[in-house]
DNA sequence: TATATTTTCGGTAAATTTTCGGTATACTGA
DNA sequence: TCAGTATACCGAAAATTTACCGAAAATATA
């Protein structure tokens, strides 16, 4: 049998994952969007129906040789997520948002990628998929998902989410500030704008994500 | 058992790829596009309709060979797409642009070729399909295709794709720098230059294609 | 020091890639 | 027209990697 021990002299440049690997990472990822912290071993155990915390190291290792993760040897809770990449940035798909009524939280915020070029340098990005045609002259339609920027207020006439305290609602509308009240305009000229007293902006709409096909 | 084999000297000097090739290709990239990793020899077997693995595995070494393909040999899904080969390179295709509002981002982002001579050699590119005739006098309509390349800033006089904060808008003009504000001068002469305080480039434009017909 | 967490080790089964031998069809140059 | 060559395919076996386990050792943490 032939053999040549050689095969140590090239590393490993395969930067592709395998279906399982995306699993383990987009797992790592939900984790830290959620807590804000790193799993251990025994947390992605179980949350990935493992039994043995071995099978997670192996799994992390290879993350780590691939660049997808980064990691301080022997440390607890020390994986790091290698966030970015040339043209996509993860973010956290928090919800859905309908028209009217509360958001409706997903339990485990699935990561999404965007592109990079939709993200301005500074902020705090999540998604939301929209449910239902509010905003359908936007451009906005139903099952779109929308990219938004953590904020507390908007400028006259942007595109918002926005909480109504007297509804207990969330709802994505464009936002002026006049007098004594706020106008909220859905941006479907079939749907009338209406008007708040008061208004908590949680973000601004930057960017829309639509799957064809 | 070694042996040399003669054909192997010579590497395959037309890169052109046959019908059923670049079929095999295309259900990479699409697979790749879609699911993050890539396929396995089985999973191409079924979504090519043939029976065989190893007539998909044929076929992926007939694309490495050509540089369409790399590949990590024994690894599962370690198939990566090779962007560059002579004359064409693959970039993504990341969303729409329009005169303003956000850039309307494509969810899974279509890979298209543009002529390899359009980049230069460092830096990253994407493409945008532009929306709206606000550079019509500088030949870019209403369609066309603009290469991108991802960059922090621009000479006075370029074409960007700019992000204005003050509009939360992102938009295709030239852009010249003044004392102290920003000149956007779109290139249609019925539509006027206007001032802004701050923008962020966030590209320059290096290329147009557009498709006739 | 006790406890939590990571690392190492040896081993199994399943998944995946690679190799091998062979068939059929289309094109190409002599 | 005929031999030579490239493409496209099959099925099965061999080789290799991947995914997993459990237990013990090593190292951090409180």
């Amino acid at each position: 049998m032939y053999q040549v021990d050689e095969k140590n002299t090239i590393p490993n440049m395969h930067k592709t994952l395998t279906k399982r690997q995306k699993e383990v990472l987009d797992f790592v990822r939900k984790f830290v969007n959620k807590k804000d912290y790193p799993p251990t071993l025994e947390e992605m155990r179980d949350g990935l129906g493992l039994s043995a915390v071995s099978t997670v190291h192996q799994h992390i290792e290879t993350l780590v040789e691939k660049g997808y993760l980064q990691k301080s040897e022997n440390y607890s809770r020390a994986i790091e997520l290698n966030r970015k990449n040339k043209h996509f940035t993860t973010i956290p798909l928090l919800g859905m948002i309908s028209a009217g009524g509360p958001i409706e939280a997903i339990r485990n915020p699935e990561p999404i990628d965007v592109p990079s070029g939709m993200l301005s340098k500074n902020g705090e990005f999540y998604a939301l998929k929209v449910r239902g045609n509010s905003m359908i002259d936007e451009g906005i339609f139903d099952n779109d998902v929308v990219v938004v920027r953590q904020q507390p207020a908007v400028d006259n006439g942007e595109s918002a989410v926005a909480y109504l305290p007297d509804k207990d609602a969330i709802t994505l509308k464009r936002v002026y500030q006049e007098k004594n009240r706020i106008k909220l305009v859905p941006a479907n000229k079939k749907m009338k704008p209406f008007y708040e007293k008061s208004v908590e902006v949680q973000g601004k709409v930057v960017g829309v994500l639509r799957k064809y096909g």
